[in-house]
DNA sequence: ATGCATGAGGT
DNA sequence: CCTCATGCATA
């Protein structure tokens, strides 16, 4: 094969990324009068021997600059290092999805890596669980994919077993070793951590006496198509959609009882993936805690978290260890950072239209001198936290608060609205809408 | 805790 | 191209 040998990113060859290269931005003016964007250097990705030069799809048309002529200095480079051919992996993928279980198969990765250095793989130790064997339990072959219409629509059912739903990206990601990695809970190094007594005690709370309750909005649940299916709900029970309030106390008390257990974020999204075979990362664990996920995705998640819990505080010391299956070489493009000035023309641009055509964004770009594709992005993640359940900088004092906009309530109202209503028109509305209030935080 | 990014689906 | 679910990398 060709596979260059010369990787910019090893250790040994760090010529390039030793240290201090970073090119500063342009505060000072090292550069540009109007280089806004620095991407910062910092090397360190160790992606396998078998380095190829695939891709990007970025540099399709971004680099068109048309303007000055200038490319600046931000060239992206970000680290090729596809271990595995597409094809071998596709292949893999057809063949895992076929047998049933997604995340069970997915040895391809390192069929020829030669030298991998960190995996540690293979070490089936699980089986050695010293008396928890509760976990750990195979996948359900659901050949079902969460259809989730939760709140979408009128088919709204209940959150399906997602176990199997996802397994799209987890080519890229997967576990190396494949199969349940091992153990979970594990106090990170010592499970001493906890008070034995609080552990097991299995504390009833799940209250906090003073449940204020004040919010109380119209209901907004979508009701099921059949009345008279599925019956029976406990009102706890993690079966039928929840509202908002109740994701918003079931966050609180998931945090709470997490830590109090010892663990952290990043644990528990392990966990979950030995568990389900759906690994989380620390990052969406706290995006749970923080009810910043869109109501469907907390929907999800729920259940699943609910579980971990269950498991988690009935554990007495489960020993396994608590593996990293860190990063493997991944190319991603570094990630640009954008002058706050930057983003505070952004921001203006994004409360006049949120919806930007291909041809404005290209301006856009051009005018502050970023790459198309970066603007597009941007306005993705702007448009997305729109949507999340709680709003950035509204105080969240569990306490009063519900003046106006209270606890996102309002929010995922109107967004069932919006994924009602049909496509196009309505979004402004409802965007519009948001923005109004938004201003207030924006604005200062 | 968050900002920018990736990718799978859906139009 | 967009939306959504997610996450690496970072501040």
């Amino acid at each position: 094969m060709a596979t260059a040998a010369s990787n910019p990113y090893l250790p040994s060859s760090s010529i390039l990324s030793s240290g201090s290269i970073v090119h500063s931005d342009s505060g000072g003016g090292g550069m540009q009068p109007g280089s806004a964007v620095a991407t910062s250097v910092s090397g360190g990705y160790r992606g396998d021997p078998t380095v190829k030069m695939v891709q990007s799809d970025f540099m399709q048309g971004a680099m068109a600059a048309s303007n000055g002529g200038h490319m600046l200095s931000h060239a992206h480079q970000w680290v090729t290092s596809l271990p595995h051919a597409a094809a071998a992996a596709a292949a893999a993928a057809v063949a895992a999805a076929e047998a049933g279980s997604p995340w069970s198969s997915s040895p391809v990765g390192m069929t020829g890596s030669p030298q991998q250095q960190d995996v540690k793989n293979n070490s089936v130790r699980d089986d050695l669980h010293t008396g928890t064997a509760l976990h750990h339990r195979p996948p359900h072959l659901g050949s079902h994919q969460t259809h989730a219409g939760a709140w979408g629509g009128t088919t709204a059912a209940h959150i399906p077993s997602i176990a199997g739903g996802q397994q799209q990206q987890s080519l890229i990601y997967s576990q190396p070793g494949g199969f349940t990695v091992n153990g979970m809970l594990s106090p990170p190094g010592n499970q001493s951590l906890v008070h034995p007594g609080l552990v097991r005690g299995d504390t009833p709370e799940l209250d906090h006496g003073s449940h204020h309750h004040h919010h109380h909005h119209q209901h907004q649940h979508h009701q099921q198509p059949h009345h008279g299916g599925v019956s029976g709900h406990d009102p706890h029970s993690d079966e039928d959609t929840p509202t908002s309030d109740d994701l918003e106390q079931f966050a609180k008390q998931f945090k709470q009882r997490r830590i109090k257990l010892g663990f952290t974020q990043a644990d528990v999204g392990l966990a979950l993936g030995t568990l389900y075979g759906n690994v989380f990362s620390q990052t969406t664990i706290c995006r749970f805690e923080a009810l910043q996920l869109s109501f469907k995705n907390m929907c999800k998640l729920k259940p699943l978290l609910n579980k971990w819990l269950e498991e988690a505080d009935s554990s007495t010391g489960s020993p396994t260890s608590i593996d990293k299956i860190a990063a493997q070489g991944r190319k991603r493009k570094k990630r640009t950072s954008i002058e706050v000035s930057v983003k505070g023309a952004l921001e203006s641009h994004f409360l006049k239209c949120p919806k930007p055509s291909a041809q404005e964004i290209t301006t856009l770009a051009d005018s502050l001198q970023l790459e198309k594709e970066v603007v597009r992005v941007w306005f993705c993640n702007r448009r997305q936290k729109e949507k999340r359940m709680t709003p950035p900088g509204v105080p969240q004092t569990p306490e009063d608060v519900y003046s106006q906009v209270g606890n996102g309530h309002f929010v995922v109202d109107y967004l069932k609205d919006a994924s009602l209503t049909g496509p196009s028109e309505a979004n402004d509305q409802r965007v519009t809408t948001t923005s109004s209030f938004h201003q207030v935080i924006l604005a200062h």
